[in-house]
DNA sequence: GTTTCGGGTTGATAAATATCAACTGAACAG
DNA sequence: CTGTTCAGTTGATATTTATCAACCCGAAAC
């Protein structure tokens, strides 16, 4: 973490959240005020479950993944964080603390702003509280519909979704770099690693995808949907 | 559902949401004026999953279920609503549609609160905005809570677990009357309904909880806390 | 009182999934 | 160049959990 920041304000920066919008050119600058660059190699912890939270994260160039650190050393991720999102746990909210660790993946650029601000906005700006409620209510979305998938679907329907989520989602490509292990494949869909290795090997012999080293390739999409939705 | 409310007003209703209290005199005869009593029978639908969601909706009495028509016709139940506390899914703020179905279990008094007076509040009450975010965020926090507790526990924790739940969250005794059946139970904690009797039968025969006819009396708490946690 | 029905219960079996152990191969350090 | 390490892979096996079929039993219906 070097002390300086990189990008000179907020209002040049392409990878900026879009509820920003709803702020005033005043709001913006006290935003940019209160933010603090860091960059992070691969690997490194950006933010640590349980720890106090006091800011909101975002990305401006790179990939993390944020995952719960649950029972018996074992994780569960629960997102891919990108560029344009805003990192808040609902903790914030409750207790002040973080309710999940975020990591780099890639060599990741951030800033963390405080959240004193937000606190501020929410209190004072009623179209920024609406969209912050917005950004939530869409997380909280995807969590029920992740819950009843991973509560519902077989192996191959789940990892079918995670591939599929990389792609729409992440990506925005149906070609892309395998940025997670086997191991942390199965931290996602919540199977074994070797369970991860094998589906994978399914998909790729029934020519669903094409699955290099370190790249996934989906070719027949219709079909990788269908194993998705029917479990 | 009669078209005439019961309780004269929500300033001297007991059950009211707390939240409200951030709501000026003013403000709170609008949520008065914009609301609709209901009362259902057992096993009546509430609140319909897909259905537009125009309303908030608060029990007066009663208990009812929230849960989510998943894939194969099974349903996931999300949680238990009581008095007290709001019922708004998160489509609200996303796509305008309610996300899960909400159904009676006991007969339930209750009120739909338009949501359009709840919007105008966020907009211009920040005390009432940041109360809405805190409530939602504890939401979501349980969300995630549940996830993992689901990814990573087996069958006998997540039972505890939800034992646990009606206990210390819907009840607030150790001895109570059972509101779901075997099939429901089951639905709560992702298992067979079959599995759910064999593991009560076992905390029976390990003599944790005394299970009657239609209720659970627990006698050895710690234990109970000991398998939720362990999973 | 008898029938019917649906939830609860039980045992047997099948399916899904994890674990264990062994091996491979690429990347890296020395 | 060689040894080491670690993710990936594979096959065998154990564990967990669901499914199926049968039976029980109390409550509502007739």
């Amino acid at each position: 973490m070097s002390g300086k920041n990189i990008i000179d304000s907020c209002t040049e920066c392409t990878s900026r959240w879009k509820n920003f919008e709803f702020l005033t050119k005043k709001e913006m600058e006290l935003v940019n005020k209160n933010r603090y660059e860091a960059s992070f190699k691969p690997g490194e912890i950006m933010i640590k479950q349980n720890s106090p939270a006091s800011s909101a994260l975002f990305l401006s160039s790179g990939l993390a993944k944020v995952y719960i650190e649950g029972i018996k050393g074992r994780n569960f991720i629960m997102s891919i964080a990108k560029p344009g999102r805003m990192i808040m746990s609902p903790g914030v909210y409750v207790n002040s603390r973080h309710t999940y660790t975020v990591s780099a993946i890639t060599a990741v650029q951030a800033c963390f702003i405080s959240f004193d601000v937000f606190r501020h906005f929410v209190r004072t700006n009623g179209a920024f509280a609406e969209s912050l409620i917005e950004d939530i209510s869409k997380k909280s979305l995807r969590t029920h519909t992740r819950m009843v998938n991973l509560a519902h679907k077989k192996m191959p329907g789940r990892l079918a979704e995670a591939l599929l989520y990389f792609a729409d989602e992440i990506f925005n490509k149906d070609d892309f770099e395998m940025l997670l292990s086997r191991q942390e494949l199965g931290e996602m869909t919540n199977m074994a690693k070797e369970s991860a290795v094998r589906i994978l090997k399914e998909f790729e012999e029934s020519g669903i995808i094409q699955s290099t080293s370190a790249g996934i390739k989906i070719l027949d999409k219709e079909k990788l949907n269908l194993i998705s939705e029917k479990g």
